[in-house]
DNA sequence: AATGAATGAGGATTCATTCAT
DNA sequence: GATGAATGAATCCTCATTCAT
């Protein structure tokens, strides 16, 4: 039941919150350059100086907007491993968990697209590392499948590329293929969902790797 | 007369060719919003003016630049489709064909993502069209193998954005990479070149897709 | 009780005082429009809507140091006059008075330089009135020294500015006459202390002045 | 003759010294942090981005101005002094000079009393140099003097001081004497001109030193 | 055909000041 | 009495675009 009484730190956190999750959206749809901070504060509520009080320039503005959204996500990653299960189970633990992830974050895909086009700038090394924790996963995954005679070996790297590189595509192109199916609705290309292409990935990249 | 004598008419062509081709770099390096004329004039030579008077304003330079990158891309593609091969070897050729795209093309990985990460709104319907070919084709490989029982039956779609996908990801991520490189050297993760990765792509296409 | 214990109102007063104080230097150090609000409560160490609750914004917080600064010199040389001794001594004690002045407010020749330089707009009536006092003062000893024979006539006012102005650039010129010092030390310039100033002014002053 | 066709360099140059005009009046009106750009670009009439593409931002315009008012005013001081004259024609040359020096830059008294009262920061070795060769001069006269028995032996940096401070209180001070001779008109104290002033001070610093 | 000069419109950032508790 | 939260109004600066030659 909301009160309705908020104390001053908590009006401070919501306030926080607020433009967090303004700016992850608004520097999702336009990018760092095409991100207004008009827009921002315009969207989170609050007056423009508050950005600047609260967090501060648009570049941290941007690099706390990163952290957050890629530091929960590589925390969640390596909670999810199960030890204990065989590789083809735990390989789809994996390609569900990616799968997950981008559902809880929306807004991933366009700002890890933009920012790999970018040069990855902006992903200094402490962001590095949490992504480097979830190749850790993979390459883990792979080479117990490797030893237990599961997988052929592989460059994991390339694997997890195959996997986030579709799903990032997927999510991200959800625009274009409105155009595509319009386009392509003749030559046996249909609609499909995202759980579908999780599925359909899944099941790819299990006869892709199984001896 | 080759030697230093260049017609108007081929000063101009050339004029113009510089601009394409520094705009082509400055927005793969920043994206629409972060690319500046400036700079783009400074690369190409010219004076900014020169810019408006041969090509038009900044919007108008961008779609120049996506036609030409996506235009050429697709006829390439389309050109390079040979009948009467087997389906492993349409797909095979299908698989160097985006890769050898993506060498004659450097910068159209870093405007295609930023491009999807936006919406797409640049891409409009001509240039959908030009992509839509692109599906075309190996939507027709999965059917043709499918039909001679070659193939299993799967969303062509998501077989070409797992193809794309990885190669996109790959070839962008170049800087990132160099980053989890010194990070995971112990774990087992080499660099690799674009051809080792072609190579290994075609080989977990295949083993995914063979019935 | 000394010890520790403050009243409420005594509190009020050391408040006040630390703002004026941080205020004093802050402007001295940046001017009226270089100065700011946060700076100066983060170094009264009071919060910044404190100084709007006990004194006032920012101009009436600028009025309020001035006065302070020069109220009390003025008050401070008016009492300084010792009648009855003969004009050279008078002029001494005069120019010692100045010189000692300074030495109790070493922000007063930063903030005047300034107030001077800016059309002195805030040196409004009441505190035109505290410097007349001193113009005042020196007149008279002038005078003085006519009348009984031992000064030529001269104009009050330049006598005035010379001995001032001197003393207003030493102190001012502190952080430049260091550079000097190093490019000049071959010819013959040294380092003078603000009392071997005041002692070559006096100096000088009465040569220039004596019959 | 105004022949109303100018050609784009004398455009431009003339731009740049409006730009500079401008900028030298508002920032001995205002200072650095009072100045305001828009207000130079009003007085200059040019465009505000102007400034910025002519010049640069506001520190690198306010060094400009700094570098055209001193090294103007060095140059000028070094060229003036003649040889072969006695001392106390050098002397008396060099308060004529400074005094010109003043009537030609009619704002460099105010920019002069800011930038010492803010720490010189803005007059950089370059700067300083210029202004070390005044001191030069001045030392010169003095050390010739006493060489021929003319004058007693001084602190040159403290007569210059008192030359300098007298002259720039006196041009800063204008508006201020304007209420003082309100306020003392019945104490003797009469309005003086520069010219008067000036004689006055030639006078008693020839008075002070000589033998 | 080509370019240096110039600018309007907008965008990031700052800062004195007020408000609510 | 005291302070953290919040903001309106500048203020500096940038950049795509046009103009004049």
């Amino acid at each position: 039941m909301e009160n309705g009484k908020k104390s001053l730190k908590e009006k401070k956190v919501e306030t926080i919150r607020h433009i967090l999750d303004a700016a992850t959206e608004v520097f999702a749809d336009a990018g760092f350059a095409g991100a207004r901070i008009d827009k921002i504060a315009e969207r989170a509520g609050v007056n423009k100086a508050m950005i600047y009080y609260r967090i501060g320039d648009k570049e941290a503005l941007y690099t706390e907007v990163l952290h957050n959204v890629f530091g929960d996500a590589a925390e969640r990653i390596a909670r999810n491993i199960e030890q204990g299960q065989p590789p083809e189970e735990k390989l789809k633990n994996y390609v569900m968990n990616m799968a997950s992830l981008l559902e809880r974050h929306p807004y991933l895909p366009h700002i890890m697209m933009r920012e790999m086009a970018s040069g990855a700038h902006h992903l200094n090394e402490v962001i590095a590392t949490d992504l480097s924790r979830i190749l850790g996963v993979i390459s883990g995954i792979l080479d117990d499948g490797v030893k237990k005679g599961a997988f052929i070996r592989t460059d994991p790297l390339i694997v997890h590329m195959m996997v986030i590189g579709v799903m990032l595509l997927f999510r991200v192109s959800m625009p274009v293929r409105e155009i595509f199916y319009t386009l392509l609705h003749d030559k046996g290309i249909k609609k499909s969902s995202f759980k579908d292409m999780v599925g359909e990935i899944e099941k790819l990249v299990l006869r892709a790797l199984k001896v």
